[in-house]
DNA sequence: TTTTTTATGTGATTTAATTCACTTTAATAA
DNA sequence: TTATTAAAGTGAATTAAATCACATAAAAAA
């Protein structure tokens, strides 16, 4: 394969990928064809092959792939051969239940530290031992803690301001829960989760095939 | 146009376009036409013209879209002209954040009742007045408050069982925030939300483009 | 060894989605 | 009333993504 420009959808299929073929290990299996996997993840094995010939050979013709192997190798190209450290702005409701969430880390994903900018939080001590910063101290400790992604959890009206503390902090990753559109450099990557759409993507389903 | 088949993606914009136009009415304007709409949301002007063209005319040539109409429009378009009674699955850390959150109900989404299976939980009352339910108690108390859509928020242990017994249930739409992939029958409409799968894309990112 | 089997890797093809570029229509100015 | 302007609507072109179908290579069987 020569300059392939790869399709974000390709990114996003890897970690599913990755999931179904944990999940494969764990019960013991230690080899799986395309077709199997492609299968267990609702996709077509072609997809399966062609993603992965973006980055590389990693099957044996004839055999399939080697789970161990190939769950190691999506794992370099995502770039998850390591951990990352994140900070989590906005201790509220759901800050606090995604901090208390025990699945990131299992993934590599460490709430290395948290921020907000009620006076009534900040230096409080969560229950995993973190202390809430104020906001303002954002800079030193992103470099403190060598923190590379920002979540921000706070209401959408600060969303945009939180945004460029955190890229004048040097974090160029940031997950965005707040319902609002938030204008980055190209520098930096920006991934929404807005659970409205996906329900209203759900009204639409079900109004128009009867209710 | 005759007998268009609808992108997904369609959809999932015109959700965004109403965030957009939401925001404008509030500011007072009255109509926009799809170029700055279009900026706003981060599209091509063609883009929302033909997005909007699936459904019908709803712009006037050489002015704009009047934003009033166009909201009302894309809501009924989307199912939207009126409420969707929703049953929580599993109060834990994230169900319960999701049930204090205030946002849902802006757009037309109760929370009209939850279910448990831990018996400490059963019985319990929610701030918003809610009472958890059994999770056996499911398929009587959606008859009797008209649900029509579930969101899982169990371990992903429980989920596919949750699922099946929505759907004896009949509800026909899900929202998964469990991190597994559910099978269901073609009358349900499943969409997942699996946070780490944006940290992976995120990670992968800066990985590429040097941290 | 040689043959057969199996499943990857990939160029070619098909399908889908997006964007372009032009036509149409409404409003405004001349 | 007529010309001009602006922006929606849309068929055509482009671009991107997904799938097919077969050549290729490894392993197993003969
Ligand atoms: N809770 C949910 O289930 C849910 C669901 C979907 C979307 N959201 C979105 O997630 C965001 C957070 O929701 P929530 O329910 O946790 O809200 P919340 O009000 O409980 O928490 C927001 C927190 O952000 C803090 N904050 C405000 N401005 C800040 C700033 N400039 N810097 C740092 N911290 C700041 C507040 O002090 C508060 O602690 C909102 O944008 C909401 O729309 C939440
Ligand atoms: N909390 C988060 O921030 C977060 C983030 C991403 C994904 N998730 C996923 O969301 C799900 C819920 O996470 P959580 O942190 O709220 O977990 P949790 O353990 O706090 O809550 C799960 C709840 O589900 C209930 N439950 C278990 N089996 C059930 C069944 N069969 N029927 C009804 N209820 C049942 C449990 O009693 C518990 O109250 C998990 O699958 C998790 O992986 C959570």
């Amino acid at each position: 394969m020569k300059f392939p420009k790869i399709p974000m959808a390709a990114i996003n299929r890897l970690s599913i990928y990755i999931r179904a073929l944990e999940e494969l290990e764990e019960q013991g299996t230690k080899v799986i064809s395309s077709e199997r996997l492609a299968k267990q993840c609702g996709v077509n094995p072609a997809q399966i092959r062609k993603d992965l010939a973006y980055f590389g050979e990693f099957g044996v013709r004839g055999v399939g792939y080697r789970i161990e192997d190939l769950i190691r190798e999506i794992k370099e190209i995502l770039g998850l051969d390591r951990t990352w450290n994140i900070a989590m702005i906005g201790v509220g409701n759901l800050g606090s239940a995604l901090i208390r969430h025990g699945n990131f880390i299992k993934h590599g994903y460490v709430f290395a530290a948290a921020f907000d900018i009620d006076p009534h939080k900040i230096g409080k001590r969560l229950p995993n031992g973190l202390v809430i910063h104020h906001i303002d101290d954002l800079e030193k400790v992103v470099k403190e803690c060598d923190i590379h992604i920002g979540v921000i959890a706070t209401p959408a009206s600060a969303a945009q301001s939180v945004a460029n503390q955190l890229i004048i902090a040097g974090v160029n990753g940031i997950l965005n829960f707040a319902p609002a559109q938030i204008q980055v450099p190209e520098c930096c990557h920006v991934e929404n989760v807005d659970f409205t759409i996906k329900l209203d993507s759900i009204a639409y389903h079900l109004s128009t095939t009867g209710t």
